[in-house]
DNA sequence: GAATCGTGGCA
DNA sequence: TTGCCAAGATT
């Protein structure tokens, strides 16, 4: 047997039961890829089956507004996601009738289709033989065939491609992609493979030569950078503001309390004194502190955020215009309507 | 082409 | 606690 055929057998009988397999609607699989980028399947299960119940076909996302599909969103992260879902949605209702594009040199134009997304929704929606390199499929890739260079150079990263190539089974692309991204979810596992019951195990040059930990090599990171965060919770009669977060930062398009971001970490008296506070809140006779958070660190990839929240509350009379200009005026209810940061999320829960 | 974009689970 | 990294894409 052929390293494909093994593949097959093994998948056919190690196989999950998830909500997209078996599926040839190329919305349905676009929309699990996306969903999928960089995201465990326990983690993106449930939000799949929500946007396809709110949004079973590509005019219903379509006709949608951003902010609701980046609410369907919250708590998922990468939000570019969402926002490039959303746009495609809208590009294939306007420009190709609603019809999903099955050729390669279109769908790699659609915003956030890269070489991935278009090969398993070409190899799982149309059965053409495009081979899919996703995480799994690097490290089985590069274990397999001993390769011993890091996977993230755009050198390695093509050598890899053209072996996946050479291994597909063009007769079968859906089924030979899908077991080998599953052999490299559940078998060919990043820490600890269980090599001794596994079925490459004759074959495999990383086993043979006891190397199967320093594969797949990785550049090393870059320092993660760290953030520091004051939101004001502002609480005036039943009400509270919120604006949308539009730079080019993370986050983009996500709602937020008013913020100030500091270059250290700060205490509560010198935030009080700077300018930024003064700026913000000018009258501080008709300002009253109902509460101050522990500073709360939330970790990103590149990035840790440390945050303090202050509850406050305003009197009636302050009007401050900048405030009015700048920031949203809500009721508490509303908060849930908008989409928020898990940082904001979990805040709000406590 | 390197840097950037979230969150959660696990060892 | 910390690091790894997951059905990657964009700029």
């Amino acid at each position: 047997m052929n390293i494909s055929e093994i593949l097959t057998e093994w998948y056919e009988i190690h196989k999950r039961n998830l909500p997209w397999r078996g599926i040839e609607n190329p919305y349905f699989i676009w929309i699990s890829e996306i969903i999928l980028q960089q995201t465990r399947v326990s983690q993106g299960w449930n939000y799949y089956e929500k946007f396809i119940s709110r949004f079973p076909d590509i005019s219903a996302l379509a006709n949608a507004s951003e902010d609701e599909v980046l609410l369907l969103w919250q708590g998922l992260g990468y939000y570019s996601r969402a926002r490039n879902l959303h746009h495609t949605a809208k590009h294939i209702l306007k420009y190709f009738n609603g019809i999903f594009p099955n050729r390669y040199e279109t769908l790699i134009k659609l915003k956030g289709i890269g070489e991935y997304t278009a090969a398993a929704i070409l190899s799982f929606a149309f059965k053409k033989p495009f081979p899919v390199v996703d995480g799994n499929v690097n490290r089985v890739i590069s274990r397999f065939f001993g390769v011993t260079e890091p996977v993230d150079l755009p050198d390695v990263r093509k050598k890899i491609y053209i072996l996946a190539k050479n291994i597909l089974n063009e007769k079968k692309p859906d089924i030979h992609n899908q077991a080998i991204m599953e052999f490299g979810a559940l078998q060919c596992v990043p820490q600890n493979p269980d090599c001794a019951n596994c079925p490459l195990q004759s074959g495999c040059v990383a086993f043979s030569k006891n190397c199967v930990e320093k594969i797949p090599a990785k550049k090393p990171k870059k320092e993660v950078e760290n953030r520091y965060f004051h939101y004001f919770f502002v609480k005036q009669n039943e009400k509270t503001f919120i604006r949308k977060r539009q730079e080019s930062d993370i986050w983009r398009n996500l709602y937020e309390f008013p913020l100030l971001e500091t270059e250290k970490n700060l205490s509560e008296t010198e935030i009080f004194d700077s300018q930024e506070f003064k700026k913000l809140f000018p009258d501080f006779s008709k300002f009253t502190i109902l509460n101050i958070s522990q500073i709360i660190e939330h970790q990103l990839t590149h990035q840790k955020i440390f945050t303090r929240f202050y509850e406050i509350s305003l009197s009636q009379n302050f009007a401050n215009s900048y405030f009015f200009e700048n920031f949203k005026n809500i009721d508490f209810a509303e908060i849930s309507d908008f989409a928020v940061p898990k940082l904001i999320e979990n805040y709000l829960k406590n």
